[in-house]
DNA sequence: GTGGTCTAGACCACC
DNA sequence: GTGGTCTAGACCACA
């Protein structure tokens, strides 16, 4: 019996229109994929041509993307072997995802006092939002 | 009797290493004395040139600051009389926070439910953060 | 029997926030008491000081429009007897406002055939402005 | 077979003399391409080097109109790939053109009405001005 | 190569 | 004095 073939990669589109560098979003598309568990570590990625021709960007851009990742311990890139996701992957891209949301709470605690928002509001809209993004 | 002039504007310090665009820290800066009060619509602010020296930034740098604020309506400049805080500003600072630090929300919570945050974490979050951010 | 007295100049306020330069708002609020027949030829007119006084603003801001209106012929200024309007006042003003509204017309037309407008939208939106300002 | 190329941008002459700001001038200039549909949304403009060296104006300046277009929504500029007219461009400006020529028409309604100017003179003058400038 | 930011300094119009 | 515009040239981030 061989292995189950992983799905292939599926990422949403990335575009110049969607705001920050390209090549951020697919470090953070990558990241969702794998702090969501649909990319387990281990598992392949494609090449930097496939990738790059896949989303119809430049071959530096993926390699910058790439390098990213490597640098945060996301994936490991061996040369003639390819790019797999490591092992400590999911731990700590959820980590991070985890601090990053609490910073962006942060930044909001403060915005929103500057503009004498009460907990109330803080409570209220905070319900809204986890209402609209149940937990998986 | 004197007449009574506003305080003198304190800014943070403004500095390259703050991460973002030094006119955009101005203008962070100065939304935030609007918003809290500390800056009332009618208020004389420093000139181009005083602004610049105490902060020790270009002169442009100052005007491209003002220039967004001015955009924005939160000042308005008049030639060869100076710059002043206009009417709405506390209005209009202030709702613009507002839908800001609900941005902020929206992505902390996009982002802390890619990593699995459960209501309950967002809640105990929150609450510590407006303890540290007491309301005014 | 006396000369009856003029009716005292009232001009409308003078505010920076208007827009344009002060001594400009001056000069146009002036040319509009003369083309509307209020400001009659020979009519004597307000001293700087008395001017500068009644619409709060600085003595050289209403000589800078003084010597505008004088420069275009609409006012003559006689030392030490005081700043009158002119003999051809009414006339010159009139023609040269009839220009400007030519020339504001040709703006719009210009303007507007770049966004496709057509011949019928231009006549009843001139219609619709004609009936909000019936002629005197 | 070679790609299609959209023809070279063709801007009237910018000149400190034509009055406005040079910055202003160029906005005007694009946008007229928009509004009237030689630029298309979607079609690359000059690099900021470019039009600069084609214009003989400075690097800044041009960057300053773009920057404006960019804030008005009539093009994107995207760091590292370029600078296009944006999607929604033709629409929103034309619908922009249309409020202006309003305005000035209501200007050369108020300032004519200022002269006695009548219905008729109005209505006339308006035809000639159409005549003069047939729709496309 | 592209656009994004910052600097230093000039000249002008307005008050 | 004020703000408004323009220039020449630098450095950085992105593709």
């Amino acid at each position: 019996m061989i292995d189950a073939v992983p799905p292939p990669l599926r990422l949403g589109p990335i575009s110049p229109a969607a705001g920050g560098p390209l090549y951020q979003q697919i470090v953070d598309a990558l990241k969702r994929e794998v702090a969501e568990g649909r990319l387990r570590p281990g598992t392949p990625l494609p090449s930097f041509r496939a990738l790059a021709g896949q989303l119809l960007v430049s071959l530096i851009t993926v390699k910058r993307a790439y390098d990213e990742l490597e640098r945060e311990g996301v994936i490991r890139c061996h040369q003639g072997l390819g790019t797999f996701v490591s092992e400590q992957a999911t731990l700590g891209v959820r980590s991070a995802q985890r601090e990053a949301a609490l910073e962006a709470l942060r930044l909001a605690v403060t915005t929103g006092r500057q503009a004498q928002m009460s907990d109330a509001e803080f409570a209220e809209a905070l319900r809204q939002e986890l209402e609209r993004h149940p937990q998986n």
